[in-house]
DNA sequence: CCATCTGGTGCTATTATAGCACCAGACCCA
DNA sequence: TGGGTCTGGTGCTATAATAGCACCAGATGG
């Protein structure tokens, strides 16, 4: 008997009979696309705190449905389903797409400085659209590298979104100083609707409740943050129009 | 008692205890996220066959999840973990950032001509790149238009890749002069490694077994189609050498 | 060679699941 | 307005899927 860890993202009630498989297998496939490379599945196990029979099994059920691959190493790796799933769910999500022309305007507008996009999970941020100056805008997308959540000022955006108790439950492990300043930064976020970090990132929430974060980073003592913040806050509200079910496909 | 609905994508072995759910499950999402707009449990049950409260328990259990949403309209759509979904899949495929150089350059190389890379979902070719000549190259992401496989060169190809029966279980259901032609395209397009269609739009696989279609599309009659083909093949070769094991991340 | 790890399976007790029957609500038509 | 038909969703329970223990063979390192 799997010790349940859904996790009610959107306040959606639990159904009736909810399926504990497809939750399984999701944490799964989510900790392989994380993942830094090919994972084992006893890894994975130990990694998630699952039982690694129930881990081997998920896995070997993304194998046959290709969205794993097994290495030589004997270890998991990204099938080829994932370049399927990855069109599908960026086309059901429309986020990138709704919010790609505006990134683009918002970069024009800022020299000098990084512009990015991102979505939170767990305690990452992982960037649809990551763009340094002077770089090209094809390589913002698709950015590689997670970003520790609590580092970023669109970590600690979509953090303050999250209830303070589910907030230490991800944290869990955290030195105590270290957690005391990160919930008094997502009170302060959640309070004044954005978020500085390191006084060189600062972001703004795509959507109500945020889906996403907006940031620009940089060299920003030089710059007014009021004019910063009302170009992110426009961008962003442009970007969460963009998502409007009145505009759904 | 589900009938068992598992293809085995890759050649990968059945685990010796498949997850039902998790496979049903995933069935669902993908549906979701190809859908044109928000679908109801019972729709949805039909056009996948499957019952119709285990669609509506697989559906309940994604919008706990957050990758699902419920509409006023008692209607389930793309919910705010899709996003993240999206973002991770992105980064574990890898196929987009491997490819958008290399995309770019042939852009680049073939003025007037549409430069798109696709992945097959069922019957529908979802474009990951879609760059019609003149557009601006970020409209081309994210492409959010599903395409009949059988009238794109993409598609043909990587249809091809399949068993014939799988094919024809596939497009079942359509009549047997259409479906001859089909199949005699997609053997044409397995012996040839090139796809052309409707006289407009011819297409390479990317990769072996192929995860992917490159191709360009116009007034190709215009063309060397010599030039074109190797400009195809010396693209599709640098992305999938962008893809392998030894440049992973 | 031995110890320890790995991915994976067989087996079976247990529990998650499937589907039938039902509910309440929405919608449409006469 | 009422009736019919659709919808999303639940309770219930028989059944089949699942979990985890024990084990296997292979890989790795000292």
């Amino acid at each position: 008997m799997p010790k349940t860890k859904a996790r009610n993202r959107t306040g959606a009630p639990r159904p009736a009979q909810p399926n504990e498989g497809l939750m399984g297998g999701l944490e799964c496939l989510q900790a392989l696309a994380g993942a830094p490379g090919p994972v084992g599945s006893r890894e994975m196990a130990r990694a998630l705190g699952m039982e690694h029979t129930r881990v081997n099994r998920l896995m070997g059920t993304l194998a046959a449905l290709g969205l794993a691959e097994r290495t030589p190493e004997r270890k998991y790796a990204a099938g080829p389903a994932l370049h399927v799933l990855a069109a599908m769910s960026l086309r059901g999500s429309r986020l990138l797409s709704a919010a790609l022309p505006h990134l683009e305007a918002l970069r024009a507008e800022l020299p000098g400085l990084t512009v990015a996009l991102g979505v939170l999970w767990r305690r990452q941020v992982v960037y649809l659209y990551f763009a340094p100056p002077g770089e090209d805008s094809m390589v913002a997308i698709a950015h590689r590298n997670l970003y520790p959540a609590e580092k970023s000022s669109i970590g600690r955006l979509l953090l303050a979104a999250q209830a303070r108790s589910d907030v230490r439950k991800l944290y869990a492990g955290t030195p105590a100083a270290e957690l005391d300043e990160l919930l008094a930064g997502l009170d302060a976020a959640a309070r004044d609707g954005w978020a500085l970090y390191g006084g060189q990132t600062l972001g703004v929430a795509v959507g109500t409740p945020p889906v996403a974060g907006l940031a620009v980073a940089g060299k920003l003592d030089e710059r007014d943050s009021d004019d910063l913040l009302r170009r992110l806050r426009e961008t962003a509200g442009r970007i969460a129009q963009g998502l409007r079910p009145s505009m759904q496909r």
